[in-house]
DNA sequence: CGTCTAGTTGAATCGCATCAACAAGCGTGG
DNA sequence: CCACGCTTGTTGATGCGATTCAACTAGACG
């Protein structure tokens, strides 16, 4: 079948090997991350003195479905995937939620708790997830001793931000068939990035959750979805994307709201 | 005239002392800050240390429609609003505008630089503007010296992100309407926290920027306006705005995309 | 094997964009 | 001072695109 060699982002060997899941109450703890570890995902240029430090910083495991934090629980620590994907969302007045983001290995979930010292945004796991818990107050330790994490967490912010301000100007200006088609391109690059196929890859989300991000319905979604396939840019079986012609979608984004033919 | 009453947030003395406007590139820089003003501005608790520091932060001054920093530019400094009204904006592939917000006192402008380097936004002064520059290195600087300091930037940006979240909620989840009773509500908000009326106040963008803020047109932006003005919410003389009925206005807020009668 | 959830597709409706005409405010120059 | 052009804003008519409602299919799961 077309579909059995999709790409599947793997788990860690060691997150595998935990076989029985822990309940939310419990969940399993000894897993640790080394300062450098952490470095390399924020980025921050490696170093020896790194070796010296045995600091070491928790790990969070959660089952598909799972609540990672809900909105208004305490702050204390930036969450950092390891492995698996989360969404984040928050809730309006009247409890329908609101897709805020999808993260997936080396994004972090949870800097608009920093504020008020409560999370604004609640995060859920899609699949299963390793996640390490970085603790701001350990952070902003660890950046008196060492300068270089000193812009670490100020970069990976200063990133979020831009990337909410592409997400506006999508959200804005920009009709269904091309801000569904602008999310694939997005997704493409961040697997890419992680060293996975960026042209076949599985949606995590259901496009109820795909609907609520882009701004659209859940119809809207799957017709966009469709009508992407039907043009030939892209291959859309259930959750599995194929890009069959990425510069195709790239010339559908560069066109504004409703000049669609 | 019913609007010659309207409140006008005023600019301070100061300010108003300049009478000839420096052309962009002599920008007048003699008006200092002090580490004091600056712990106001980012609600860094006040501490009597301050007082022993005379380290200053220098302003920077514009008149309407002058650019404060463009897109790709250096990055350098935050931007700290003093006095005036702002808007940052980011140019898609082919050179259509799309604003990211509008600024006034006490708001920043330029976080989005901190990643890259240089300034992903830009930004352009809607009204007669005094900037307060805040350097990078120095405000991290300043984090060594004072500890109540440490948080100020990252609490800034949290906050920042919070209030992108809201927007996009709206802006992936309501009508027309909606949208504008919202931002006028959040205008209404931010004026009182200055001290000003929060019922009535003057509009400093066009429509057609309310509109590219929105996710609108210009004219279901007029059209949105005259249908709340119809139906007593508020009244509409040309930039002037008057609430005449915030709850009613919340209460709009509060339902979904479509679901108003 | 039946139930439940996720996804697709069709038809009708409605909200917003588009195009267009016009009015009002503002600065400039005769 | 008024005439003029220019920018900004309002309002109307029309068409398109997304939502809504609904029927149906395909997997997932016990």
């Amino acid at each position: 079948m077309l579909y059995s060699t999709l790409a599947e982002p793997t788990y860690s060997k060691q997150v595998l090997a935990f076989e029985a899941y822990p309940e939310p109450e419990d969940k399993q703890t000894w897993l640790r991350s080394s300062i450098a570890e952490i470095a390399k995902y924020l980025h921050v240029p490696d170093s020896p003195i790194f070796q010296h430090d045995h600091d070491l910083f928790q790990h969070m495991h959660y089952k598909a479905g799972q609540t990672i934090f809900s909105a208004g629980e305490r702050f204390n620590s930036i969450y950092l995937v390891n492995s698996g994907f989360t969404k984040s969302l928050i809730w309006d007045e009247f409890g329908n939620e609101q897709i805020v983001n999808f993260q997936m290995k080396g994004d972090v979930l949870g800097v608009d708790g920093i504020h008020a010292g409560h999370h604004h945004s609640g995060a859920i796991a899609l699949s299963e997830c390793d996640m390490i818990l970085l603790p701001l107050k350990k952070l902003t330790m660890i950046s008196k001793t060492y300068n270089q994490f000193e812009k670490a967490v100020l970069n990976l912010i200063s990133m979020e931000m831009i990337f909410q301000q592409n997400r506006l100007c999508i959200l804005a200006a920009k009709n269904a068939e091309v801000r569904v088609a602008a999310f694939l391109l997005n997704l493409s690059t961040r697997f890419f990035r992680l060293g996975y196929s960026k042209s076949i890859f599985n949606l995590r989300m259901t496009r109820n959750d795909l609907g609520s991000y882009l701004g659209l319905t859940l119809e809207t979604v799957s017709r966009s979805l469709s009508m992407l396939d039907d043009s030939g840019l892209i291959q859309v079986n259930h959750r599995g994307i194929i890009i069959r012609d990425e510069s195709g979608l790239l010339n559908l984004t560069s066109v504004k709201k409703g000049s669609l033919k």
